[in-house]
DNA sequence: CCCAAAATACCCCTTTTGGGTTATTGAATA
DNA sequence: TATTCAATAACCCAAAAGGGGTATTTTGGG
């Protein structure tokens, strides 16, 4: 084996695609494409044999989907980088994708200079994303607090997701337990929840407090 | 306004690299460094005055904070495009710092090219990181399920994370009321709470379940 | 100075939750 | 084959949570 060598799988239904992207991987010191499969089904068994440093995955493939994919390889391989090269850059998929272990996620018109790049960066330890997807990914942390609520309310809230009792949040608020209710009933009304669990659901899904 | 020129704003309390980095920007076609600052309290109400394209944020000033000012600056100005650049990349800085708006993390080491490439990539809507940071932020997506639980379980704790009472959870599942209460003790014992909505925190916020 | 909103607090009563204990069945596995 | 573990189910009881209503005080704007 190589050290300076950066061996690449790649899963791509479309023929055409996969056989430009080998050749294009083969064709670039430094980079050897070792397998390509059109499916999940063939390439798990036969990556989990002869294994690569990076793979590159497409989303949208025939029975078993590029993100089922990604799980069932990550079972077995762990640490396995697995870029994402799909055409789809819809809010969901690519979230889904980057809890299935993705490492990176590049949409299909990145230019083969920055692909190459990318599956260094990749292989470097690194998580390439095509611009808007970064962007996706980063706006996804950003706090919006929910104008409805009062900053009593919020801080309430907040003492919820910590998974505090209404009696512990009345001590750490120096309030009466009573108003501490209060807050709450406010609260499930403008969330439109009726639980704690709910509450505190919403709030992290949508967060609404800085955790 | 010339079209094709970016305005940065910078700040940062070392004097060396905040003249060196002004002198790089303006040294540079098509980027101009309109205001340089050492604090965030002499920076905010001049950029809300004065509104650059990209902020170049140092998160350890003196005074209010790089993260501090973000919140303040991003109050008025919610669409303002703000770089961090600092030496910190611990877990709890990044994620503070993306949280409270930042656009991209840059770490000190960052070369003077990469750095303008930065700059244009957040005016052009992307959102560039340091190749660890990136790693970090895509890691932080992934679902770590809880070894310790059972499938049943997990699939009782994904359903506690809908915000489902023991009753609806009953009915979702098809068993009974009190076998769900059992699940639910064995999950508390297991995570170390106490109630359900330390359990939902715990669980989103660990992210123990696909949510 | 008055009004509205926010924060505070208390009452009633029902439902839900949580801690303890015990037990049966089927599947896996040592 | 014996044993462990997961999943199922039930009972008792106390504490917590949730839905309804009402009321006072504080605070910030007009």
């Amino acid at each position: 084996m190589d050290n300076d060598m950066i061996y690449v799988s790649i899963v791509e239904d479309d023929d055409d695609i996969r056989e430009s992207l080998a050749i294009l991987i083969n064709g670039t010191t430094g980079y050897e494409c070792i397998s390509h499969f059109r499916d999940c089904e063939s390439a798990i068994p036969a990556m989990t044999e002869d294994v690569p440093d990076v793979v590159l995955m497409d989303i949208g493939l025939p029975g078993m989907s590029g993100i089922e994919g990604m799980r069932a390889l990550k079972q077995n391989l762990p640490d396995l980088d697995i870029l994402v090269l799909t055409v789809h850059c819809d809010y969901k998929i690519v979230f889904e994708a980057l809890c299935a272990g993705a490492c990176g996620y590049l949409t299909k018109d990145t230019k083969p200079a920055k692909l190459l790049e990318a599956i260094n960066e990749a292989f470097e330890g690194g998580a390439p994303m095509s611009t808007q997807i970064a962007r996706m990914v980063v706006d996804s942390f950003k706090t919006k607090p929910h104008t409805e609520l009062t900053l009593r309310e919020t801080e309430v809230l907040t003492q919820l997701c910590k998974g505090m009792s209404y009696r512990m949040i009345a001590e750490a608020l120096f309030i009466s337990e009573e108003t501490v209710r209060r807050h709450i009933k406010n609260i499930y009304k403008k969330l439109e929840v009726s639980s704690k669990s709910e509450a505190v659901a919403k709030a992290l899904k949508e967060k609404l407090v800085h955790s």
